[in-house]
DNA sequence: TGATTCACG
DNA sequence: ACGTACGTGAATCAA
């Protein structure tokens, strides 16, 4: 029999400690499981045991004070962090099959001293794996400890026996303990001796070996009177130390040793365990079947799935008509393919390669008879958009019921949400009598809606649900169909000016620096400026020199180079980010078709990708050329209106706050009202300067503002920074008062929410990491903001989208940028579509202060914004 | 894969 | 004592 036990609280500490924190999405912390698990694997490897336990302290540590890390760090008790994951790291050891131990009144030591001495009683192997020194004197006969430390930034495990541990101290591992008596140990609270060292315990325990044995002659001993006399009146904390030092090896736990052998477990709840965890990698280290994720009742059989290969798309369509339709698109490579629909526990296929694949998608979607319900919509209007169809009647979509509920994950397949929201996979067999999962999950859509429309309704964001986020992903379905036009001959002539210049620039930052480097290695350029240019170096970063354009602006002047590379960096960013980046996605029809992602933001905004057209340049005179590029298409204009100060504008609506409402509606410049206001003097007075600051503290006030961050901002004091601050929120006491009540309402609830109820979780809120609480209380402060303009341009969108169809006009969204809204019309439409895309927007909602918008029309978006 | 940098609102 | 404004996506380097 070969064991291994690890001092669970140990192992878990240098798990937590050494792994940076990692969350789930969703803010659940698991770097201590996973650092946990992985040592464990890797303990199991070198030993190959026949049997593991792992035992853990019943209470913080209190007579005989242990000492972890986190004490050394001068922290108290387990960080909040830690705490969450125990309890969940011994069910996943639990279903896992593995023993763990716990026993009020006992350390964790004591249990692995327990065991051990079972196994030297036995002729048993034992393997007892901790980070903490001092079970070293458990080794002893068939007793290996594998001791877990960092040497040099590596964590490595030592393996030590009793020979090894002679070797290394010249005494044997019981012995290690006298010596300890003798020394103390102030960071275990272990009092020692007096005046006795390291040096001079060990010398007395290779020479005299016990404690006992020192006391009971010390006249007649060969040692040192000043030593003697230490001894001496010390006598009583040596023992004491002794009795504190002495692991025990009486802890009542099970001796019988073959009870430790790896169990069964429970391996459906560890893979479910894994996956909402999002500790993927650890499934198939643990040899779990990923598939099998959900507890399975062993009665119940697979089911025969009635797959109609030779489909009769009206037979279908007769039994759909008039129903509520619960069905899954089968995605293949980004497009959808077949579709899945459930009858209970009938399946129907409608494969896509049956010559009625199209004739059944016209008519079903165009159906409004029939209810739909299913998942990733944006998906099927985009392939309505395909065969010229409209999807009628969607009801419900899976995926944004799940991403209302929980905006932070990153994974809404089905699979995960079956796992989260704890609905069954039934196994179903397809025509080949194979299992299939893809029939599987479509037979766990309507189950899955039954759970989510309830939370969603709990949760009060149905409205938001059907009124804003269902019809949209019809909205940016379109808009993805339709792309942007852009003059590809434009962009690659812009690139190439761009390039020969980046070449003239690389030559003579090679001349003044002196040799030849990689400038887009922040690693090299740190080097080449910090050391070989002994330039001084300010800020630094976790892993060397900071080299980012804040740092270079400051080194300006100081070295030629310095405003070379600026010029590279700006320029190189501009041609592979936007010139040879938006080259490679123009598709065939000459357009850019980005692709809007619905369900990754926190706040409720809406991101692009691949291209990201959200972050085409304009701040600077050169980027803002690439604008020149995205054009209307023949005979087609561009209608472009973006939202002003909508963000200031919903907080002061939110905080109600009648100082700011009253500025917005004086309909003047809101930055230089705040600077005549916060600066005390008349409206004509204020400076660009005074302006330009006031600007800065409105974007901080947002934002979450700390008087440090606007200080370095707008280059003044920190203390003059504090003064601007308090100044605002006095002058706007409404927002004073409406930031405190988020924090406030945030902390009771566990989420804040926007104007329309959508909501974000904060459990950094109940952090006990400064910096992680301070984090969540700006994010309290700003998800409100953020998210209300995300939800009202989300229904202005929905609204413009369906006037300009009602009014039977071409002119139709091609693009969203937070605050701003592009619409590409025929020219003889272009007046009539920025007329109603600006009133949209200004009437998406009704609010304390009037939203308005700007709109202009242009040939391209450099002329039309 | 993570870190750094930088483009946008 | 701590580190320092919210939300994204893409390119690049280094390990």
């Amino acid at each position: 029999m070969k064991l291994l036990v690890l001092d669970g609280n140990s192992i878990v500490n240098r798990a937590f400690y050494g792994i940076k924190l990692l969350t789930t999405k969703n803010g659940d912390f698991t770097n201590a499981i996973y650092g946990f698990l992985n040592i464990l694997l890797k303990l199991e490897e070198i030993c190959s045991p026949d049997g593991v336990a792992v035992a853990f302290d019943m209470h913080a540590p209190t007579f005989r004070h242990k000492m972890y890390d986190a004490y050394k760090a001068g922290r108290h008790g387990m960080p909040d962090e830690l705490r969450q994951q125990m309890p969940v790291l011994k069910e996943i050891l639990n279903d896992l099959g593995i023993t763990t131990l716990e026993q009020e009144g006992w350390e964790a030591d004591d249990i692995l001293g327990t065991l051990a001495e079972a196994c030297r009683k036995n002729g048993d192997q034992c393997f007892i794996a901790t980070g903490d020194r001092d079970s070293l004197q458990l080794a002893h006969g068939g007793v290996k400890v594998l001791l877990a430390h960092t040497k040099m930034g590596q964590a490595v495990t030592d393996i030590y026996e009793e020979n090894a541990i002679m070797a290394e101290y010249g005494v044997t591992p019981a012995e290690l303990i006298q010596v300890k008596a003798l020394q103390g140990d102030s960071s275990d609270n272990i009092p020692g001796v007096a005046g006795v060292g390291a040096k001079t315990a060990l010398d007395l325990i290779q020479r005299f070996h016990t404690i006992d044995y020192i006391y009971e002659n010390l006249d007649k001993l060969d040692i040192k009177v000043g030593v003697k006399a230490k001894l001496e009146k010390d006598k009583e904390k040596a023992y004491l130390s002794l009795d504190l030092g002495t692991i025990r090896t009486d802890a009542p736990v099970d001796l019988n040793l073959s009870d430790y052998k790896i169990g069964e477990g429970n391996p459906q709840r560890a893979v479910s365990q894994f996956v909402k965890l999002e500790l993927f990698s650890l499934i198939p280290k643990f040899n779990l079947d990923p598939n099998n994720a959900q507890p399975r009742q062993e009665e119940e059989k697979a089911r025969d799935l009635t797959r109609l290969t030779c489909v009769d798309a009206d037979y279908l369509l007769d039994r759909l008509r008039g129903t509520d339709a619960y069905f899954y698109p089968n995605i293949v490579d980004g497009s959808i393919t077949d579709l899945y629909f459930s009858f209970g526990d009938e399946i129907i296929v409608m494969p896509s390669e049956t010559p009625e694949y199209s004739y059944f998608v016209r008519n079903f979607f165009e159906d409004e008879s029939i209810k739909k319900y299913s998942y990733n919509t944006k998906e099927l209007h985009r392939l309505a958009c395909k065969y010229g169809v409209n999807l009628k009647n969607v009801c419900g979509d899976l995926m944004l019921s799940a991403y209302l509920l929980k905006p932070g994950d990153s994974n809404y397949d089905i699979e995960h949400l079956c796992v989260e929201y704890g609905v069954k996979i039934p196994e179903f067999l397809n025509t080949l009598g194979e299992k299939d999962m893809t029939v599987s999950i479509s037979a766990v859509v309507r189950p899955l809606f039954e759970k989510l429309d309830r939370l969603i309704d709990d949760a009060d964001e149905s409205a938001l649900l059907t009124e804003v986020e269902l019809p949209l992903s019809a909205v940016l379905a379109k808009m993805e169909y339709a792309g942007f036009e852009v003059d590809k001959e434009g962009i690659e002539q812009f690139g190439k000016k761009l390039g020969e210049r980046i070449n003239e620039l690389t030559r003579s930052i090679y001349d003044s620096v002196g040799y030849e480097f990689n400038i887009n290695s922040p690693k090299q350029l740190g080097v080449a400026l910090f050391e070989d240019l002994h330039l001084p170096c300010k800020k630094k970063t976790k892993t060397g020199y900071s080299t980012n354009a804040e740092v270079l602006e400051g080194l300006v002047g100081q070295h030629p180079c310095i405003s070379q590379i600026l010029e590279y960096r700006s320029l190189s960013k501009l041609k592979s980010t936007y010139c040879d980046g938006l080259l490679k996605v123009i598709e065939s029809d000459g357009r850019i078709h980005t692709r809007f992602n619905q369900v990754e933001t926190r706040t409720g905004r809406i991101s692009s990708l691949e291209p990201n057209l959200q972050n085409i340049p304009i701040r600077t005179e050169l980027g803002r050329e690439m604008r020149k590029f995205f054009v209307a298409g023949k005979g087609k204009k561009l209608v472009d209106a973006d939202y002003s100060q909508i963000e200031l504008r919903v907080l002061s609506d939110l905080a109600g706050d009648e100082v700011m409402i009253n500025a917005f509606n004086s309909g003047a410049d809101i930055h230089a009202i705040t600077a005549s206001q916060v600066f005390n003097m008349p409206l004509e007075m204020v400076t660009p300067q005074m302006r330009s600051r006031a600007k800065a503290v409105n974007f901080g006030i947002v934002y979450g503002i700390g008087a440090f961050s606007l200080a370095k901002d707008i280059g003044v004091s920190n203390k003059e920074a504090k003064q601007y601050i308090d100044n605002y929120l006095a002058t706007y006491s409404g927002v004073d008062s409406y930031m405190h009540r988020m924090i406030d309402l945030a902390k009771d609830k566990g989420y804040s929410e926007t104007l329309f109820k959508r909501k974000r979780y904060l459990p950094e809120l109940a952090s006990s990491n400064h910096m992680l609480r301070a984090f969540g209380e700006r994010v309290a402060r700003n998800m409100p903001i953020q998210g209300t303009a995300a939800d009202i341009i989300k229904i202005a969108m929905v609204k413009v989208d369906k006037r300009l169809s009602d009014e039977n006009m071409q002119a139709h969204l091609i693009l969203q940028v937070h605050d701003e809204l592009i619409v590409e019309a025929p020219d003889d439409e272009a007046e009539k579509a920025l007329k109603i895309v600006t009133e949209e927007m200004e009437n998406a909602c009704k609010m304390k202060v009037r939203l308005k918008a700007d709109g202009k029309v242009g040939n391209t978006w450099f002329d039309a914004h």
